[in-house]
DNA sequence: ATTTATAATTAGAACAATTCTAATTACAAG
DNA sequence: CTTGTAATTAGAATTGTTCTAATTATAAAT
């Protein structure tokens, strides 16, 4: 469970920028959700995160997360009431949430898309974040 | 507080459909909700319910809530982790959170950008709800 | 290196929103 | 009317998250 030498480095600038010190536990963090990107929840990130370092507390995850977000390494992500997934920050894009299975899967989002979407907004409407959400069932069994 | 003769018949109607009865409570918490458009979450929809019915309770209110739901009377807004609001089922909209004013407002979204944001689901994708939600400031001081 | 200031972590308590439980009340059908 | 079922109620319980206060780690300045 590492972090590669390209995420590292963006790693240490996002939290620099904000003063923000690259602990092991926001290290150990941030890698689970590069490696797996199934859109961990807390409390998957906290079981992982107890393997490799194992004295992290719930609230360090918790801190850790709210770093993470705030220097945009990473992103919340909610469907309804469910507990709060974390993805990478990468390309933009919707999001499948499957009934079935709570799961989540990431969508294409062509830009030209994206872009009539936010020009429905009226005047006098301040944009700074934009989600296309789908729910429903899938095929996909990965 | 009364809920028109139309929207009676509505609720009549979309209630029995699920062999649920038209209560008394569940009247007040859907005439509330169709009321004042403001997307009223449960807490709000107890305290105001409760000048009607003194009796009410905030289990009640979430139950009522939820086979309203249930109906489709009425349907469940999130944003993040803030507390769940209402609103009636009208036309398709989407919804822009004023982060400033903890307010939520309806954005007319054009059926042919809908259809275009659906189109952009691949194969294999069953579709069931669609959610297009801004975030941000607005001007709006009504 | 050593000190010092500040930031981060930790365990556990607290919290907010919601759901559950068990008892009571209201309703509708026969 | 009676009887079965549904709905309401108060309060306890649950879930996901945040807060608190004490401890530990880190970075900067000697």
């Amino acid at each position: 469970m590492q972090i590669s030498e390209i995420d590292k480095q963006r790693f240490n600038d996002q939290l620099r920028r904000l003063q923000l010190r690259p602990t092991k536990q926001r290290q150990t963090v941030y890698a689970l959700i590069c490696a797996r990107d199934n859109h961990l929840n807390a409390d998957q990130i906290f079981a992982l995160s107890k393997k490799l370092l194992p004295n992290i507390s719930l609230a360090t995850v918790y801190n850790c997360l709210e770093s993470l977000v705030d220097c945009e390494l990473i992103r919340e992500i909610n469907f309804g009431r469910r507990p709060t997934r974390y993805e990478t920050t990468l390309r933009e894009h919707a999001h499948f949430y499957c009934n079935d299975r709570d799961e989540l899967h990431d969508i294409e989002l062509p830009k030209a898309i994206r872009e009539q979407i936010i020009s429905i907004l009226p005047k006098g409407f301040n944009l700074e974040t934009m989600n296309v959400k789908f729910t429903g069932t899938c095929d996909c069994h990965d």
